[in-house]
RNA sequence: CGCGGGAUGGAGCAGCCAGGUAGCUCGUCAGGCUCAUAACCUGAAGGUCGUAGGUUCAAAUCCUACUCCCGCAA
């Protein structure tokens, strides 16, 4: 089967390999060209471009993808997987395939359709979440399903933690899928339009937290948004208030502080909510490294977070 | 050379603008109090103020270069 690969993001990683290692071998990887990156703007190509190239693969980069449609067509793909590949994909590039083109998608469709997939499962408490095999249409994430893999999502699972976990789950869903076109046995199971959600892209600024809302839902939030896109506050020093990360362990604790107050019991960072209070355990002050709760309480008077 | 913040005993910070005795909270150690303690009281140890140069009678503080850390951005 000749298979063309469409992805950018790690999460494909995974099933990228597996194809390398088990087949069928695909014939092209199409990936985003290479950005800057980091504090200095190093131009960094994509890790999946770096083990395509090792692996003897060709690896096409357009700017936009539809830029790249004679090429595409030349290759003759049978199927083209796309995951976490970061352009939409136009009708031209949707009838490039001659038997499928198809997309795995890191929740269990039709909830979340879109980028933050995964951040929003954990944001919501969802019990588990899972990576869905579909084909693909031109509205986002809505075409039919052809098979899901599910995953319980743990209390103490982060963004990150989910994210490898299903980067390896869409390994098997992938492999299946293929078995499945393969020998003409996949279904086409249309989603439930009116079940579907769609959640947005995550921008920097939406890792603020609002310390009115309840501390059960705060944490959460921390949890589901570390590493990417991180959350924050901003702790007030004198008039000025500066940047605090946030990462995850926090805990939800009884206390009736009004919300952003902090509180120093005993070296533990206790701040109010909405409905209860947070115990922070590891913080990152602007400009500063990484560290516990009760050393950032050091040298420094209460602050108001907000 | 994308923009910006930072480096001061073991930890976290103040002091720098207006150069002139190294300071705070905590930790560590010793003693005391106590039935007892992570509590309280008293005392002590511990710092080439990131590195190298410059200005000056005198530099943590002003100037220059460099190293490392971090926030934004992507």
């Amino acid at each position: 089967m000749r298979i063309v690969f469409v992805a950018t993001g790690d999460i494909a990683l995974p099933s990228f390999r597996h194809l390398l290692e088990h087949g069928p071998r695909p014939v092209a990887l199409v990936t985003q060209p290479d950005k800057p990156v980091g504090r200095h703007q190093t131009l960094t190509p994509p890790a999946i471009k770096t083990e395509a190239l090792a692996a003897g693969i060709p690896v096409y980069q357009p700017e936009r993808i539809g830029d790249a449609t004679a090429e595409l067509a030349a290759l003759e793909p049978e199927v083209i997987v796309v995951m976490a590949y970061g352009q939409i994909l136009r009708k031209n590039i949707l009838t490039l395939a001659s038997r499928a083109i198809i997309n795995l998608h890191a929740s269990l469709l039709p909830k979340y359709r879109g980028a933050a997939c995964i951040q929003a499962s954990i944001d919501a408490g969802d019990a588990e979440t899972g990576v869905t095999a579909m084909h693909v249409v031109r509205e986002l994430d809505a075409g039919d399903m052809i098979l899901a893999k599910s995953t319980p999502i743990a209390a103490e699972d982060t963004g990150g933690t989910l994210h490898d976990r299903l980067a390896d789950l869409a390994a098997e869903v992938l492999a299946e899928t293929l078995e499945k076109l393969a020998d003409g046995s996949a279904p086409r199971v249309p989603q439930d339009a009116a079940a579907s959600s769609y959640v947005a892209k995550l921008e920097r600024d939406h890792g603020r937290l609002d310390w009115t809302q309840p501390a059960t839902v705060l944490e959460r939030r921390i949890r589901a948004y570390d590493p990417w896109p991180g959350t924050f506050t901003l702790a007030t020093e004198g008039s000025s208030g500066k940047r605090l990360k946030i990462f995850p362990p926090t805990h939800a604790v009884a206390g009736n502080l009004p919300p952003g107050e902090v509180s120093d019991q005993d070296g533990k960072l206790i701040v109010g909510c909405g409905a209860g209070a947070l115990e922070l355990t590891t913080v990152q002050p602007e400009g500063g490294k990484r560290m516990s709760a009760a050393d950032y309480l050091r040298g420094r008077k209460p602050t108001v977070l907000r």
